[in-house]
DNA sequence: GCTCTACTCTGTACGACATACGCAATTACT
DNA sequence: AGTAATTGCGTATGTCGTACAGAGTAGAGC
């Protein structure tokens, strides 16, 4: 059996059982907690070592007592950011892994920071498998294979994410960049501007016809709930088919 | 009209006519060529202004007269790395869009840090754009609405993404963490060990049945085939339900 | 042709950041 | 009591993004 790497035992809830110099003044939850406060209310860039120790009053290098790096700090954060998987009820698959999508996405749209976090990792803290659990488990009577009901709950948590990744770069916007051609109405007539209908016939027909000047905004809920259907008709269709 | 930002206007050609001063030595082309040669060879964290502008002969301040920051030229990388899209010939808009989707991720899987890329502004290069030109031109004939077009091919380039992002991770591996829990069998055996059946009935079930031990990688190929399947004949449901 | 003016490149400088290193204080084990 | 491990901290180093000011350059207006 591989040796877990210090701070996903860390994460597991494995503190050190060695007790010898002075007893520990934090542990890894107080620490993840402080950063996940800074990200919260002044985004992602302002976690820095410096800030996360003066949050918990401690110096800057006392943190490294309990992570390797930063990078570190945020994988953990990432995980700990993740509240717990909604209970199945007497839902449907369907109707459970509709809800868990949304309430995925909802979660990476309250948190923006999530979105900037680079997943380099597979998911390996406790949060984020609880959720992957539970698809799963709400895909067991279905009689897919395990590879099958492994994939489904993939493209499920990565469709939420892209959907909250165009929602939330169409809304409040990030970049200085984005600031200037904010929201999806402005996006669309930017486009318009610039686009050769020789060279993108179909992309300029469809923002001249005014696809995205309409009122409502672009990517609201009616276009999640339509990819979402997408995917779980998908999967409903491979339900369906003879096993294979 | 929106003004255009002045690095948006220059990825689309328009360099500035006013010819005062001396002329510029370099243009915005030369310097994005030279940022993604780095990134190609030595990964993304290599990629600083210093180092750009010594690849292009320049002192580092001289980059700021063709991009206003970092942040700016990496969001001309991402635009500037992407090839052009497969050409149409006289495929069904299903296979169209099976290599279209499989190209955009072996595009991400090529260049990794392009996954590294936060694309906290919706794309607005002409590169990209293309893609999603011919995505939308390929289900032209299907008749679904603009919206529907335009999500459908949002969902597969996100599916294109989630699966590259998982593949990586998998695979090569970035960060020091994930070293240590490299490759799908490795993963599994780490899960197992710390998985409690009590909170994780289905996924340590799975786990121990042997799901990822098997010899051949997971997220391969099969997988991916899977889950674009799945989208697809979502995308083929669609059509066949009567418009709405 | 001369001057003005906008524009390009460069050098220096500053503040922020991650983190390597070593020291002093503290506590458990012997 | 003594030893060894371990924590928190101060200092220091190298890197990075970029603000600023100046020097040289070339077209515009006279």
């Amino acid at each position: 059996m591989a040796e877990l790497p210090p701070v996903v035992a860390r994460m597991w809830g494995r503190e050190p059982t060695t007790r010898r110099g002075p007893r520990p003044r934090l542990d890894l939850a107080t620490i993840t907690a402080a950063a996940i406060e800074i990200a919260d209310t002044e985004g992602l860039a302002a976690v820095s070592m410096s800030n996360v120790a003066a949050q918990v009053g401690v110096a800057p290098m006392a943190l490294y007592r309990y992570v390797g790096n930063k990078d570190e700090l945020l994988t953990v954060m990432a995980d700990s950011a993740v509240p717990p998987p909604p209970e199945r009820g007497n839902l449907s698959w369907r109707d459970y892994l509709a809800t868990w999508t949304r309430l995925t996405r909802d979660l990476l749209l309250s948190r923006p920071w999530l979105l900037d976090l680079r997943q380099s990792t597979p998911p390996m803290g406790p949060r984020r498998l609880l959720w992957l659990d539970r698809a799963l488990d709400a895909l067991s009577d279905t009689g897919l294979g395990d590879a099958q009901k492994f994939n489904a709950a993939t493209v499920l948590s990565g469709y939420a994410l892209t959907d909250a990744t165009l929602t939330h770069s169409l809304g409040a916007g990030g970049t200085e960049l984005a600031a200037r051609a904010k929201g999806a109405a402005e996006y669309g007539e930017t486009l318009t501007e610039v686009l050769d209908p020789a060279t993108y016939p179909a992309l300029s027909a469809m923002m001249r016809s005014g696809l995205l000047r309409d009122s409502t905004g672009w990517t609201e809920d009616a276009d999640f709930r339509f990819g979402l259907n997408l995917l779980l008709d998908g999967i409903e269709a491979l339900i369906a088919r003879p096993a294979r």
